[in-house]
Parts: C-alpha cells; structure tokens; sequence
RNA sequence: GGGCGCGUAGCUCAGCGGUAGAGCACUACCUUGACAUGGUAGGGGUCACAGGUUCGAUCCCUGUCGCGCCCACCA
C-alpha cells in the first residue's frame, strides 16, 4: 500500500542503489549490444569542486536526453569524469596552506607542494561524483575518468609531441598577459575586461636640446584655432609607471601638428634628471591624430598595441617589473641601464631579445615598488617638476585575472603557443558545413567570429599542478619534446653526440589543453579501443555559451586534427542559472542557491523537473524556489494518482490491448496518452526540455488525474464487470505510459512506482530505466474526444454556473435538457452517472420548454437548464445572462469586422474564412438562446 | 566601436501570422473515500513605444526607448 505522501528523500537513495546494482547504465549492457550507440561526454566538474546549480542544469538536460534514448533501446555511454582544474585547484590548495600557516608552496617545494594536491585530491575528488549521483546522473561510473590520470595524461603527451613535430606547438617570445597573483601566463580567454573608474594624466615631454617648434591646430575648415611655440610634446597615458621603459613616441604619418620634430629626440620626464634618456619621435600609423594629443608614447614590453609599434619600428623593449608586478629590483644601476639604452638608441635602436632582461630602466628611487605605488610617485614627482599638464578622471578598460581578479599586466616572456589558426581551419568548416550543429543555431555566429579571428593560443602556465610540459632542455638551451624522459635523453645524445644533463621545462600545460581531447582521450585513445571506435564521434555536447571558446572550439579543433572527424553533431547550449533578481549567482553576493539543499527540500526530481521546465532555448532561467515546490507537488499528484490506483485495484493485466478498450472513457484516454507521446517525444528530440516537460505536465495533471480518475469513477464503483477490468486494466496501462513519459525527468519517484505498482500482480521485467519509451498506441478517435470533450463542458459550465450563482457546494440539483437532439440526449444519457456525481446532480431529465426559475446555460447548442427554484438569485442570473450575451456579441463583432471586409473573404484561406464563419453561428444560436431565457425570467418577474 | 538576446497578467516565464497561455501570488467556496504538497470557480494583459509589410501583427520588417550579455588594443 503506498503512502500517503511521496518521500523523496527516503526513496532516492535506495532507487540509486537499485540501478547501480543492475549496472543499468553500464555500456555495452548485453541487452544493448544491438542498439545504436548513442553516446555524451560530461563536461568534466573540476575535481576538487562542489555542485551548483549550473551543473544541476547542465546535467540535468543531459540526463534526459541518455536516459530518453536508454530507453529508445540504444546503447547508451554518458561518460564521466573531473577535470583537475590547474589554476583553480591550486588556488584552493595554496589558500589552504596559508590557512593552516603551514609554509607557502615555493618553501614547500614542487613534490612536496603535489603531494599536498593530490592529497586534497583524494579527499574531496569524489564529492561531486556523489553529489552527481544525487541529481540521478545515469552515468557509467564504471567508466570515470580524471584529466590526470595515467591514459589521459599519456594522451595529452602524444597530442603536444605531434603538434610540435608539426610545428603547431612552438616556443615563442612575446607579450602575454601576466597574473601577478598567480606568477603564471594566462590565455586571452582568462582576462575579463572590465570598466573602473581611472585618470588619464598628460605629461609635457621636453624636446631634447632644448629645441623649440611651431605648434599648430586646426579645426575642421582648416582655420587656424591655436598657434604657439612648444618645447615639448604632450603626452597622455593611464599607466605613468611604464613610462620608463618608453623606447619612442609615435605620431600618425599625416599629423602635420608634429611634422616639425618628427625625427628629433624628446626627454622621458622622470627620473634623476642627469641620467634621464632621450627617445625618438617616429611616425607610425597607429596613433589616432584625433585622440588626446595625438602622439603615443611606445612601450613595447608593457602594452599589446606598443608591442606592435615597436616591432615595425625597431624600438627596444625593456622589462620593468618582476613576477609579482613590481618595479624591478635586480641589475645594475639606474644611471648605467640609462646610459646602456641611449646606446642602443644610438645605434638605432636594434631590438635585441637581450635588452628586455638585461636593462632595468626603473630608477633606484621605484626599485621594490609595486606598480601602483610606483605609479603614484612617477605622477608626482612629474607634477612637482611642473611637467603635468593635467589629469583627467574616466572610465578606463582595465585587465583582470578571471580567477585572480587582478590587474594583469602584459609581460614579455618566453612561452609556448599553439597555432591556433592552422587548427581553426578544419573547426570552422565543420561548423559551417552543417556536420556539427549548434542548438540555438545562433551560437554559430559567436563562434565563427572566434575562430575567424583567432590568436595564438598561449598553453604554457607557470604552475605546478598539471601536465607538465614535455620538453628537455640541453645545456646550451636546446629543446628536446619527446613523450618521455628517456626519449629525450636519446634525442639529446644523438645530437650532442653524447649523453647530457637535461633539464625538463617546469611549466605545465592550460587545463583547458588536456579538456580540448576529453571526448577521444576519455574514450581511451591513443590506444585503440573498442570503445573509441563505438563511440566516437560522440552524439551531443551540452554545455553553457560561457565555454564555447575556452572548449567547444578547442575539442573540435583537437578531434578533427587528431580523429579526422568532428567530436559531436550537435552542441547544445543551454542557459545559465541566476538567482531569483536575475543576478548571476556567485558565493561573494551570497545569491548562490544550493541545489543539494533544494534535493533534501524537495527532492531532486523535482530539481531535475524544474530546471528542465525553465529551459527555453535563449533564455537564462531565474530560478524560484517557489517554483521547486510546485513540481515537488507535481510529483506529490502522480504518487496519489497511482494511490488511487493501487486502491481501485487496477493492476496491469498480462497481454491487455489499449487498442482494443471500448469504453468511450477510455478510447479517450488512450488519444490523450498518444498526444501527450506525441508532443513528448517530439520536444525531446528537437532539444525543447520546457515542451517536453509542460507536455507531460499537462497530461498528468490537466487531463488524468482531473479528468480520467475523476470519469472512471463512476464506472469502478458499477456493476458492469467488463467495463471494470477494461477500465482498471487501461488506467494501469496509462500510469506506465505516464511513468515511461516521466522518467527522463523524474526518473526517482518514477522508478519507484514501476516497482510499487508491481507488489501485486504482473512482475515486471526490468526496471523503468532499462524499459521500451511508449509506442504509438494508434490513431485519436474523433468520436470519443467529441463526446467526453462534451461531458468535459456541460461539467464546466455547470460548475461555473453553480458557484455565480451560490449554490452551496454540496448541494445537488436537477439537471434538464431542453429540446435536446439525439446525439446530445444519448451522450447524457451513456454518461448520466458521471455527470451526476462530476456536476453534483440528483437527475437528468428532459423537456420541451425550460422549467421556471432556472439558470440557463448552452452547450455545443443544446440548452441546458439547471432548476434552482429557492436557491437561485433571478436578479443575478438576468446579469449572468445579460454578462454572457453581452460576450458574445462583442465576439460577433470583431468577427463581422472581419467578415464584411472584402478582402478577407477574397485573400484569406477558405479554411480560416469558414471557420469565423462558424464561430459567428454558434454565437448568434447561443445569444438566440440566452436571449430566449432571459426574456422567460424577465417575463417571469 | 562591433555583435547578440530580452522587454507578454502582481512575480517568474511559455507562445509566435487568424479565439492571449502556464506556474506562483490573489479572491470566494470546499476537510466530497487518491491527493489541502489538494479540489472548484473567479479577478487580472491597449503582448515596451512608433512606423511599415499583410485581408489580418503579440508574432515578420525598420526605427526609438529600456535592460542584459559577448567580443574589441583607443594611448
């Protein structure tokens, strides 16, 4: 007997258990060898992560969809993992250090310092697994991978060997974005580009020699609006600080302003004064003459646009700060790194790789300085020297570290570079070929913009969490990358001539270089395993847009170059979760709902079952815990339903035919079920989560247990024996269909009522989640949705009239059909006892006239009056009349207004001419009727 | 500076060329043998605004306003 309310809690955990014993969601189950491999890659959780509710939508959508073609028949691998999140599992671990006040990682040292990760690996890697398994995620966790693990890790050795063999993978030195926190390079994709509030300060740079010049500015006639003679050239920048490593000044090509002293030397304002050095003005295309002042200061080793400046024009570059963003500390002293510089510019500035290092340009007084304090100081030791012209206050586009959150700089260093446009190639026509598919197709567009204009991809990092790079260095520098030490040890001797100490490259790689092969790595190449040849390509990917770059993009490139074919066919991307105010929810706002709180509220179907109902395409889902309760009541109806059942003894019956059921009640049934399948099915297939799930919603609810339950009542208190086992035997029919149609959305509660609708009677087979999806069950039939669809009405309408009118809820009226033709006289007749109890009646009869003092009402033509002689309010029911009247003559004249435009009639489809048509009918009989009983009341009065 | 999305009932959102929908909230009534995590009935919307296309526009097009997001090197 089941109880009375659903326990979510006590349930899933035993439900959970049951499926794991059967191995249900093991590939390559023997009762699917035949099937169709159907096959999604997990976005992998970082390992040492906890569930949000991304994850719970993210995974979610993926579950239905596994679970859906599970029991489509086809064999089914969602394979898991964690990925080990180089940055951010660092992060975690060094916090933790400090926390402790345990020594820092570099006094740890680097085995030491792993050791201490892989510990706090161990410890927390399963927690999410577990919170995965809560969410009813039918992974194959027989299968479970982590990015660092042995085969993985051997994975991302081959890929980075062949791409450098190739030449996609080099060493390169170049700007790159430097986290100062985290001492490491990190990708374009990691820095957030963020609006702050900050000073644009205009400096006066002397003109060498104390040479003067003819200032000259024109408006856009040409007419003269400032004319004087400057010994300078102005200078605006947002970063003062970097002043000292200036190697020129640019002006654009055209600007005649600056024509004059294009050529000569100014002075870099800061500094002790004797040793201050003297930089070039040049002309270069890049400075916008119509921007500030119109001339740039060039500082190639701190400023991306810079650094392309000085690349044309041979302009030195010198490093200013150190690993953490300080001004350098290291060198020889100011005034020789000066005289050092003034001559190179002597020798015309030849850049040489040499001078970024060896030149510290940072004057004695900055040396040890962070960057900000620095800069405080250059702006005012320029203002007390009267150099600064002004400053203005604006909103200013500063770097940040997406983990770190701070400013990062751009520094010159040496690292190592995917090509990345070469590997766009093949990923973009993919994509544009129609072989991989994005769902919304809009999100295409993003990523061809991305990958059109791709940028080397910087995969070195300067941690120590992660795969290390594979590649030796021999005592003259020379680079050895070999797949292991023993390989580059041979490689060495064989170019040496003898065997040498190498020493490996200490950076590892970008996490997201081990996640780009997840769908091929996971599936165990580079050996060549069955499962690899099943199961790849894999089917869908689903993901939020956030990543489309960071790994979409990155797996497609990695699996075309590596498989020859495209990782997935379809990427599906889904919306992003924010709290209830629409804000993203992150832990510093403290917006962040926890969806393991919301599974022991709730229960996690009814998780699963809302954020599948809220995922539109495009939208993002603000999500109400309101909401949640809702479905976990939803799920509360379906338990009682099948109560109902259970107490109606409607047990499944071994061979029972729907196709064969003669009720009228139940050959209704049997279309709406076959509607609902339809409608689900269909939504599933074409990704629309919220239509599937509203669909099924609104069979349960809206039609079987407000409508069915409530006919069949009647029928299972009878005494027609058939009409009893063929009515019992269909409502156990439907529930499993209901059940079936439920489960990739609540697979818990569903599961569990397969099994309990089982205690007696049939066995089942199999459990729910390795059970056949609904078959089409025939052909809706017309007749029967025409008559219970009128039972459905007059039940409506007579209940709506009962509470205008205040008929106390328990009392029981008559019922009389007035005039009525055959059709509606017998369906009154074969539904008589359902309409009595339904619309709380005592009889049925019929007449040729209306009796007195009743309320009148039409259904589908027949007039239906219900005497309430004593009861009924004759003020109330001519306003109720006169209500409905006044109604459908509104609605006739927007149709006449339709109607008497000629155009309509002519241009319109005749289906849509016809059908105003008919409507117009029956509102004219209706208002024909209702006239007519209004007249009798009044007449009466 | 480009690009994208969104403005529909009090709230959260579906819908998308031809009668405007759901859930929650609200009002009234109902402890009727599945379910008060429930039932029945009901109130509530010039579908942001302005043009255009069309016989017909919430839906398609253009523009405006508001909100959000992504990309981008303006010193």
């Amino acid at each position: 007997m089941l109880e009375k309310t659903y326990q979510p809690a006590e349930i899933e955990s035993r439900i959970a258990e049951a499926w794991e014993q059967v191995d249900a969601f093991k590939a390559g189950r023997e009762d699917r060898k035949d099937g169709k491999p159907y096959t999604i890659v997990i976005p992998p959780p970082n390992v040492t992560g906890s569930l949000h509710m991304g994850h719970a939508l993210n995974n979610t959508l993926q579950d239905i969809l596994c679970r859906y073609q599970r029991m489509k028949g086809r064999d089914v691998l969602w394979q898991p993992g964690t990925d080990h999140a180089g940055i951010a599992t660092q992060m975690v671990v060094e916090r933790q250090l400090m926390e402790h006040q345990e020594p820092d990682r570099r006094t740890l040292g680097r085995d030491k310092f792993l050791k201490r990760v892989w510990q706090w690996k161990e410890e927390s890697g399963g927690t999410i697994i577990n919170q995965l398994k809560r969410l009813g995620a039918s992974c194959d966790w027989s299968r479970e991978r982590f990015t660092m693990d042995e085969g993985l890790s051997d994975a991302v050795l081959k890929v980075f060997v062949e791409l450098y063999r190739a030449g996609l993978i080099y060493k390169d030195k170049r700007l790159v974005n430097w986290d100062p926190q985290f001492q490491t390079a990190i990708s374009d994709l990691e820095v957030e580009n963020t609006d702050v509030d900050g000073h644009m300060w205009h400096f006066r740079y002397p003109l060498a020699d104390g040479e003067t010049y003819e200032y000259v500015e024109k408006d856009a006639d040409g007419t003269v609006t400032l004319r004087e003679m400057r010994d300078y050239i102005s200078i605006a920048t947002t970063r003062p600080e970097t002043m000292l490593g200036d190697g020129a000044v640019a002006v654009h090509p055209s600007d005649e302003r600056y024509a004059p002293i294009v050529g000569k030397l100014c002075e870099i304002p800061v500094g002790p004064k004797q040793h201050r050095r003297f930089i070039p003005i040049i002309t270069d295309e890049y400075p916008d003459p119509a921007f500030g002042s119109g001339a740039v200061k060039i500082t190639g080793a701190h400023d991306f646009n810079d650094y392309a400046v000085a690349r044309r024009n041979n302009i030195p570059l010198y490093r200013l700060m150190d690993d953490v963003a300080a001004m350098r500390d290291d060198g020889a002293p100011y005034a020789d790194a000066s005289r050092a510089a003034m001559e190179i510019v002597k020798a015309g500035g030849e850049p040489d790789a040499a001078h970024v290092d060896a030149i510290n340009l940072v004057p004695e007084a900055y040396r040890g300085l962070d960057r900000f304090e620095a800069r405080k100081r250059v702006v005012a030791d320029i203002d007390a020297e009267g150099l600064m012209i002004k400053v203005e206050d604006k909103q200013i586009t500063q770097p940040f570290g997406d983990r770190s959150k701070v400013v990062i700089e751009p520094m010159l260093t040496d690292q190592w570079y995917v090509d990345a446009e070469t590997l766009a190639a093949p990923a973009l026509a993919a994509v544009k070929d129609g072989r991989t598919r994005f769902v919304p197709d809009r999100y295409a567009n993003d990523y061809y913009r991305w990958l059109e204009d791709i940028q080397p991809w910087c995969i070195s990092r300067q941690l120590w969490w992660g795969h290390q790079i594979p590649a030796w260095y021999g005592p003259d520098g020379e680079v050895f990358v070999a797949a292991s030490e023993a390989e580059a040890q041979s490689a060495a001797e064989a170019h040496y001539g003898k065997p040498v100490e190498l020493a490996r490259d200490e950076d590892v790689l970008d996490t997201w270089f081990s996640s780009a092969l997840w769908p091929f790595s996971t599936l165990g190449w580079p050996e060549d395993t069955p499962e690899l040849k099943r199961h790849y390509p894999t089917d869908v990917l689903v993901t939020g847009f956030d990543i489309i770059f960071f790994w979409v993009a990155r797996m497609m490139m990695m699996g075309l170059q590596f498989r020859d074919e495209i990782p997935f066919h379809t990427v599906y991307i889904h919306a992003l979760v924010r709290d209830e105010a629409g804000q993203k929810m992150s832990k510093s706002k403290g917006n962040v709902i926890d969806p393991l709180v919301l599974i022991d509220q709730y229960g996690a179907d009814a998780l699963r079952f809302t954020l599948a109902a809220m995922a539109a395409q495009g939208r993002d889902i603000k999500l109400s815990t309101q909401r949640v309760e809702g479905y976990r009541n939803f799920a509360t109806k379906l338990w009682n339903a099948a109560r109902f059942a259970e107490m109606n003894e409607c047990m499944r019956v071994e061979g029972f035919d729907p196709a064969a059921v003669e009720q009228t009640i139940n050959v209704w049934i049997r279309g709406r079920t076959e509607a609902a399948r339809a409608a689900t099915t269909e939504a599933i297939e074409t990704y629309r989560f919220n239509d599937a799930a509203n669909a099924v919603y609104e069979f349960v609810w809206g039609e079987f247990c407000d409508w069915y339950l409530e006919l069949i009542k009647p029928t299972l208190n009878g005494d027609d024996q058939a009409a009893v086992a063929e009515t019992r035997a269909m409502t156990a029919w439907v529930l499993d269909e209901i059940l079936k149609l439920l489960h990739p959305f609540m697979p818990f509660l569903t599961e569990e009522l397969w099994a309990r609708t089982a205690e007696v009677g049939l066995a089942r087979k199999a459990p729910l989640t390795l059970s056949a999806w609904p078959q089409s069950s025939g052909a809706i039939d017309a007749a029967a949705e025409a008559e219970i669809g009128w039972v459905i009405k007059l039940v409506s309408e007579v209940r709506s009239v009962r509470s205008e009118m205040n008929v106390p809820a328990g009392a029981r009226t008559g019922l009389v059909l007035v005039n009525a033709d055959r059709e509606a006289a017998a369906r009154a007749e074969r539904n008589a006892e359902t309409l009595k109890r339904l619309a709380r009646l005592d009889a049925i009869t019929d007449a040729d006239a209306a009796p007195k003092g009743a309320a009148m009402l039409v259904v589908d033509g027949t007039d239906v009056a219900l005497p309430l002689a004593g009861v009924i309010d004759m003020a109330a029911e001519q306003d109720r009349l006169t209500r409905e009247i006044e109604k459908a003559a509104s609605e006739i004249g927007k149709i006449d207004g339709k109607l008497a435009n000629p155009n309509f009639v002519a241009k319109a489809p005749a289906a849509v001419v016809e059908e105003n048509r008919e409507r117009r009918a029956n509102f004219e009989d209706q208002i024909a009727r209702l006239s007519a009983a209004l007249d009798r009341l009044k007449a009466a009065a």
